[in-house]
DNA sequence: GTGAATGCAAACTCTTTGCATGACT
DNA sequence: AGTCATGCAAAGAGTTTGCATTCAC
């Protein structure tokens, strides 16, 4: 993604920030930033190396922090692979959103969409006893690498 | 549930982690009653702390050593409801298995089924350049419980 | 100036591992 | 008898919290 592209999410994620009133930071803006730039879902290790490599260095606790701000807003969405580590990705404010594939061998993760799959999930949901208020998608598998060199 | 055949999965299991070399004991036997007779599933803890109101303390390092290697062989199913803790839960040898509702007010989880969701899944999994072995499903929201009662 | 944001370190929780003891074949 | 299974305690990994300092408003 061209990093000059106007980022529609970082904009959005900062006001609400600051609607709920939250004031600005550096390391809470530095995980926006970051999170902004991203295809997929990173894990709170990887937002903080990352940062580190950027050259802004942000205490683990502040990451967490500014995760669990950005999820309380519905900013972004915790996601759990299964490898007992937190995953987060920006969630886009129109409800459009992708699942993920997690190959065991290597642990790369893949995101992937698919409308019928989203339809067969609302169908579900609407029959149950639950306010389903949202859901995630996890398949497990082997990636194209990991099945050749087996 | 399908073909309840009174320890069915719970003969299965034994057998299987016999044939597998694993010698016979009794903490792994009792995790192994345990997780026969329950509905959904559970965690180490609660299934250590169960074990001791029914007399059979188990230590926890056997709990997670017994559900390791009943997950070797695929005997259960390992998942995350997204707390940060991994659920069991005896795995149908047949394939069959239902997925997950998490009430995030309150934690209770629900299992569901869908024929037509499995469907979706498959037709989305042959499209995919991973080897999809396996795959979860967990919807979030209130239950009925905590819907009223908010 | 006040109170929130941050970073460090300690605390916590879940899970795994080392080791001595006891049990199964 | 020889191993493997078990339990306790300690180690690890991920995440949260306490507290003093810094910074935004």
């Amino acid at each position: 993604m061209a990093a000059t592209a106007p980022n529609a999410w970082r904009d959005h994620a900062l006001a609400e920030l600051q609607r709920a009133g939250y004031r600005s930071g550096a390391a809470r803006l530095a995980v926006v930033d970051l999170l902004a730039r991203q295809q997929c879902c990173l894990t709170a290790r990887e937002i903080s190396d990352q940062l580190r490599q950027d050259g802004t260095s942000v205490g683990i606790a502040s990451v967490y922090r500014a995760l669990e701000a950005l999820d309380d807003l519905r900013l972004v969405q915790r996601l759990d692979a299964g490898e007992g580590v937190a995953r987060f990705e920006a969630a886009d404010p129109s409800g459009e959103h992708h699942h993920h594939v997690v190959c065991d061998r290597c642990g790369t993760v893949a995101p992937f969409e698919d409308a019928e799959l989203e339809r067969a999930i609302e169908r579900v949901a609407a029959r149950l006893d639950y306010a389903v208020a949202g859901h995630d998608v996890v398949l497990h598998g082997a990636c194209a690498k990991c099945r050749i060199h087996r």
